[in-house]
DNA sequence: CTGTTAGCGCATTCAA
DNA sequence: TTGAATGCGCTAACAG
């Protein structure tokens, strides 16, 4: 275990200069003679010097990291954000400390101290569906540190938050289901305590409405999103009385569940039940029927968020803005529906 | 930007004690009386009081930190791995650091001086299809830093490492497929730089070879991995005089891209052509057929991985083992063979 | 152009 | 049980 790491007092040394000099030259900074200069370069070279980030950072108080948190890894929805965050990060310099909370409350929280540990300069977060207490996310505004929240955000706190159109993209949705014919929709919908799922709920609603149908709560269930539940909840539809001819899903992967499970009943999709679903993930182009689906640009989403909190960064406290950006959707038509 | 942090100093004046006493509180030590252990504690609760991991680093030389640096994040493959790293290292007491080099030699290079400049404690890699350069990670043997691949790993270098044994995958595969009666059967392989992929190359040959069939070199295509290109290669197997009557591809998104090519061409799988994949990703049982594929122990490879590397960290540079783990594989057979 | 000094936040000696 | 002093690796004044 004993590193070996090379510093600024070895090459110092071994060129018989003053640490000051040594730690010019690799500052750029330009009171230097070529001939140290590049004597020290080449000794850094030859011995992989790599600056202590520690040390900068315990000096400078900026680490030049974003902490990203994100609920969950297992759909393609937040890798493809994060790959997009972190483009425009390193793009402006940073880097990018990761953590998934596994859709846990205490996960989070714990993820948020270490962040906040490490010194990093600002976060992106997307809360879990647990989380109900903000108070691990408020230390960040107290502390001055920026934070943005994208997709799930956090209704009480007034930082900058990109989202996307949620009532819009379920309202077109159902709206085409109406248009299509259909008489009974189902809605597989989120957590309350997810804006999200409130907006999408809505949207439903609102579609029902404004095509004079009547809004029936048996057929709205709301869930966990723990997609084995699914499975529950299309029994319980399936056996009603007057079951319903489709189903709007909070998003793709329950809607991808629930095809296979209604396929599997022996139901035709759409002829029997229309799926529609929400975010265009990577699989919903690949099951069979292909899945209708409000498609997010998601990678907007990514990059934006990013780009918002290195603004946040760079400016001070007191000029801090609380924009919120609301991307649009778009209904993406396959055979589900 | 003024970040507002709370030092030991603050709250060592705010109850008139030194900082040394504050300081034998937080790290947990004993000779401090009760009464002031707990108005330490109680003032650092209400002050949202952080440890600066950064100025402990740069004392203890341990930043309980692991790096994780993966080729993409497109695929499911690697996010699942991640998160399993990540539960272990959790598990231990480690952080995670994460970053993806985009199948780009140069980003690698680069991420991995961050880690460096950041005193991971070690790092675990898989590296991108480009790199045949292994310099920057040499690096860290130099340095006394345990690295661990996984998947796709490094043959000049002595560290542990985890892998499946992809001869014996693609093998089994092949041998199913000749045992259904395939007849020309072909492989659609990766970049020879990876050992993955003349792994599983090899163990395609063998599999023929066993069968006492000819191996056509005509049917065997090696390619880069970028899935825009398939389209190329498929057109050009199936225009061939005598052309295939299954394809081996090298991985899972591959075999997803064939299929839907294939399908669009009108022919029928796996009636006119089979295809197995590799690696069993979440996609590949949601397409249509769904697909045959040889499945790895996905999280295992993250654990295990972890796990040898928080071992690493913990032994004497002078007693580092270099170990390789191989996990089996299994075939799985689905619709399309 | 170069060297000296101080200090970032903390843990860890050594004294009291 | 407490306090004072030292130093981790580095940058940024301040001198020469």
């Amino acid at each position: 275990m004993k590193k070996h790491q090379v510093t600024i007092i070895d090459i110092a040394k071994e060129l018989n200069l003053s640490k000051s000099t040594v730690s010019r030259v690799l500052t750029g900074h330009a009171n230097v003679s070529i001939k140290t200069r590049e004597a020290v370069l080449e000794l850094a070279e030859k011995l992989d010097y790599q600056k202590n980030m520690l040390a900068i950072g315990l000096i400078s108080k900026k680490t030049n990291t974003i902490g990203i948190i994100v609920p969950e890894f297992s759909s393609s929805y937040f890798p493809q954000i994060v790959i997009a965050a972190q483009e425009v990060a390193t793009q402006a310099g940073y880097n990018t400390v990761f953590s998934q909370s596994n859709e846990t409350y205490e996960t989070e929280v714990a993820n948020t101290k270490v962040m906040l540990a490490n010194q990093v300069d600002g976060i992106l977060i997307s809360i879990t569906r647990e989380t109900r207490n903000y108070d691990h996310l408020k230390v960040f505004e107290r502390k001055g540190i920026p934070i943005v929240f994208f997709n799930r955000v956090c209704d009480e706190m007034k930082v900058p938050k990109v989202i996307v159109d949620d009532f819009e993209g379920a309202f077109n949705a159902v709206d085409y289901l109406i248009k299509s014919g259909r008489k009974r929709i189902a809605h597989l919908a989120g957590p309350a305590s997810l804006k999200i799922s409130a907006n999408r709920l809505e949207g439903y609603k609102s579609a029902l409405r404004k095509n004079n149908m009547v809004i029936d709560e048996e057929l709205i269930i709301s869930y966990n999103l723990e997609v084995s539940k699914v499975k529950i909840y299309i029994n319980h539809l399936l056996s009603l009385e007057n079951p319903p001819d489709a189903i709007f899903a909070v998003n793709d992967p329950t809607a991808i569940e629930a095809i296979q499970i209604i396929k599997k009943k022996g139901l035709r999709i759409p002829e029997d039940i229309a799926i529609i679903g929400f975010s265009n993930d990577y699989a919903s182009d690949l099951i069979a029927p292909s899945l209708t689906t409000v498609a997010q640009p998601i990678s907007e989403i990514g990059s934006t968020a990013a780009q918002l909190l290195i603004e946040q960064i760079n400016r001070d406290v007191s000029d801090w803005k609380a924009v919120t950006k609301v991307l649009k959707t778009e209904l993406i038509i396959r055979n589900s529906s």
